[in-house]
This record gives C-alpha cells, structure tokens and sequence, in this order.
DNA sequence: TGATTTTTGCAACTATGTTGCTTTTTTGTA
DNA sequence: TACAAAAAAGCAACATAGTTGCAAAAATCA
C-alpha cells in the first residue's frame, strides 16, 4: 500500500515533465517537486533554499525558464523586486498561460497563493486600450493567518 | 509669462516635498521632476539612466523609498522583478496608500500606465481570507501602440 | 551667519541574474 | 545493453541590483 502510493506519487510527479516533452533529471524532479509539495508560491531565493545546496544556481534559473515556457508553472507579480511562481492548474501550454484566478498575498505571513476563484473585472478602459491578460492582486490577511490572529 | 510659467512649475515641483515636510534637495528635485514629465511609471534603472550621472544610485533608493513613505510616489508590482513607481494622484500621505486604479502594462511598447479608472472587482474570497487592497494589472497594447498597429 | 539636522557620496559588501563553454546525463536506437 | 546524438547541468566569469556604515556636504532654522 505504501509502495503504491509511493509509485502514484512518484508518478505524478514526473507525468508533467514527460506530457510537455521535457527530460527527466534531477533538478527538474526536485523542483516541480517542491512546488508539488507547496501550499504558497515559490521565489527563486525559495527554491534555492529548500533545494539545498543540491543544484546549482544557474540551473534553478534555467529550470524556472522552461517551466514557464512549457505552461508548468506560472509567474506571479509583485512589488518586491521576487517574483513567485505558482504551478498552472489550468490547460497552460508551450507559449500559452490563461489563468483566471486571484493571487491573495498575506501581510502577515508573506506568503502568497493562488486561489481558485474566478474574477473578470468590469474594465473600462480608455479608448484606444486593449485589453489581453488581467492579473488581480489581493493583499490581506489569509486563512491560517486570521485564525491565529482570532485565537489571540 | 515665459518666467511666470517657469515659476508655477517650479513651485509645482517643489510643493510636494514641502507639504510632506520633507527637505528640499537636488536629487528630490529632479526625481520628482522626471516622474511629473514621464506618462509611463519609473524602474530604478530608468532613473538612474535618466538622471545620468548626476546622483549616486544610493541616493536613487533612498530618495525612492523616501516617496513612498511619504505618499509621493507608489509601487507598482510587476512580474520582471523590476517595480515601477509612479506618481500618487489620490490623497496618499506617510504610511497611507489608497489607489484604487489600473495599472495597464503595454506589450509593446513595455511602458505602464496608471488609468485612472476605478475598479472594485466583486471578491468572493474563500472563508477565512480578508482582503485590505486590490490591485489590478491589465496586460494589452496601450493607446499609442494601438494607434501605431493600426497604421501599418 | 552659524549651529544643528538631514541628506548625500563613497566604499565595501551581499545578493541576484546572465552568458559561454565544457562535462555529464538523458534519451532513443541499434 | 551499449552507443551516438541531443539535452541539461555545472562552472567560471561577468553584469546588474540592492544594502549598510560612515564621513563630507548641504539644507534648515533660529
Ligand atoms: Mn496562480
Ligand atoms: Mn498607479
Ligand atoms: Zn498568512
Ligand atoms: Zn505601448
């Protein structure tokens, strides 16, 4: 039973690389990996420590690349200067992301989620503006935060 | 005239970092300056680049972080690990920011554009998650690229 | 003007991100 | 399974970005 699971697990981990075409190293494995394994969205500073001293820095840059190129994971603005990156749960392709989710960013914690809630945002914009992609940023507080400010 | 002009505008310059009660200096100056001659928002670099050689990019940082505490000037998240920074139109002060407008990154053209167009996006967060601010990024082709796009 | 306060510039440092090239690993095929 | 071709990782060297402490310079205010 506990073999099994691990096959799953293992399995499900490297389903995504193989679908999109790509090989299936250690870095690759790791990361997709810890993003698996993550509730928040990940820096490259993130990885970097979580993955140890395992990879090396470039590799990490280029495997967030790849990602990214081949619709695995998403990049998430923000206005520090870290960009966190966030798997696609969407149908996200090669050169092709479309999420429609929120991305909530705790004060408290500073971590930062994805959450599945749909938004289209009633946009008025200007003549002449094209509208392609939008992004919502919510900042506040989030759940695990609130209960434990609640409980104090 | 032309000398009554120059005045207005140097005081227009100048009353900004005066209301704040914040000293007046040459880099404030000219920072200031650039932001109110620029349409689009400023990175670091493009300050730093637009100012020349004349302050030591140490200044550059403190005088931006400076603004934003002060309310001059806001953050503009984006996914480049590159925050712009654009002029605050609403009335923000020390330790208070409240904006409640687009930010329209052109794909094009690469420049961002505060619009003044507000947006309260209807949030149904999950339970537990409590939102103190919205921001929303619109990816597209701006005013001036559409323009341009049409012509060819 | 001159003392006091604030800001700037500089140096030294850390962190972040990029590029070219060589070695290693992965993959597909014989 | 062994091998050749293709792909990725590691390394070095570099470029850019951001931080901190401190001394010199400038701004403010009396
Ligand atoms: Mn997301
Ligand atoms: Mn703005
Ligand atoms: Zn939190
Ligand atoms: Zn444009």
């Amino acid at each position: 039973m506990a073999v099994r699971k691990q096959i799953e697990s293992t399995a499900r981990v490297l389903d995504p690389l193989k679908q999109k075409g790509l090989s299936v190293t250690g870095s690759r494995r790791k990361i997709l990996q810890l993003f698996m394994q993550q509730k928040g969205a990940l820096s490259h500073g993130d990885i970097e420590k979580k993955a140890g001293v395992t990879f090396d820095r470039v590799t990490i840059y280029r495997t967030l690349q790849t990602f990214l190129d081949k619709g695995i994971i998403h990049a998430i603005p923000t206005a520090d200067n870290a960009v966190r990156y966030a798997l696609c749960q969407d149908e996200c392709g090669p050169g092709h992301h479309d999420h429609q989710h929120i991305h909530f960013i705790c004060s408290r914690c500073k971590q930062i989620f994805c959450l599945d809630h749909f938004v289209t945002p009633d946009l008025h914009l200007p003549k002449g503006y094209q509208a392609k992609d939008v992004d919502v940023l919510v900042k506040g507080v989030c759940k695990e935060c609130s209960a434990i400010a609640k409980r104090a």
